[in-house]
DNA sequence: CGTAAATGATTCAAGGTGTGAATTACTTGG
DNA sequence: CCAAGTAATTCACACCTTGAATCATTTACG
């Protein structure tokens, strides 16, 4: 029997799940702002740092946005001057996208903020139950449809 | 040390967290679209629940949006008979949100469709796990401003 | 070959969501 | 009884994101 009369919603893990991100997503997006980042950017520079140069359209698929949306988010970043575009020697329509040193300092910048973050998160849990909120949540990152959105 | 040279961002928890985070409202969403609600609403909903009438400046504040969007939201549900609306006789200046049967049977309409996201966010996860994730969930929704926000 | 379909990048207009300021109604404290 | 504070509401505005249209380039194929 798993079913729950009136389970209240609050109580579904997808909800909290939502909710919980919610919050952290707007309180990173707070943090980074003075760097001249959203979310979104500091999604697209790790994308770029773990997977290398790719061309614009791979990494609107992968973070699962409009192709119009990468462009501006590149745009800017282009802007900051954190990542290069260079058109693709093979295929002429394709921009590589690659970091610059720039680039790579912002997201190590990004990245403190998001360890901060952590560490306030998970201060009333032990390591051991930390290790296990990141095992289930590394599982469940790879489901659905392959998603890799920039928060 | 706790120090990660390049901890590539993309492994910090509150980074995972506010992706799969969106990933899950997006879904959630799109599930309960066609009961003419979107997450907010189902957050409302829930909360009346759970707590009871309320005032909407409480409800805006323990949802943590602005009081000019719960009006919005409590509108919205009134329009489709979910809640009702009565002034308070002992301060007429609030408002007491109070559920209807409708808006009860949709609440329970939107546990169902959250669940179901659980079940198939949690497949690959043993019992145990799940656990585990549920309760480092549970000390982590308590923390930071006291926020229970509608998705 | 060389033309048609496909792919990538880009721009633009439009929709939807949320906020802050201004307004009105009501309550409360001096 | 008046002033300050609080609740609800409306409204205009800003922001994010998308889809459609456009242009450049590549690829498939007749």
């Amino acid at each position: 029997m798993t079913e729950h009369p009136s389970a209240a919603l609050t109580s579904a893990l997808s909800f909290q799940i939502g909710v919980l991100g919610a919050t952290v997503t707007d309180l990173f997006a707070t943090r980074i702002a003075p760097l001249g980042l959203k979310p979104k950017h500091a999604g697209l520079l790790a994308l770029l740092a773990r997977e290398g140069a790719r061309s614009q359209a791979e990494a609107a698929e992968t973070m699962g946005v409009a192709p119009s949306l990468l462009v501006r988010l590149a745009d800017q970043l282009q802007d900051l001057g954190a990542i290069t575009r260079e058109r693709d020697p093979g295929d002429r329509r394709r921009q590589e996208l690659a970091l610059t040193a720039e680039g790579t300092a912002l997201l190590e910048s990004c990245d403190q903020v998001a360890e901060r973050i952590d560490a306030t998160l998970t201060s009333d849990l032990g390591p051991a139950e930390v290790a296990a909120l990141r095992h289930a949540l590394s599982v469940m990152t790879g489901f659905g449809p392959s998603s890799q959105r920039g928060e």
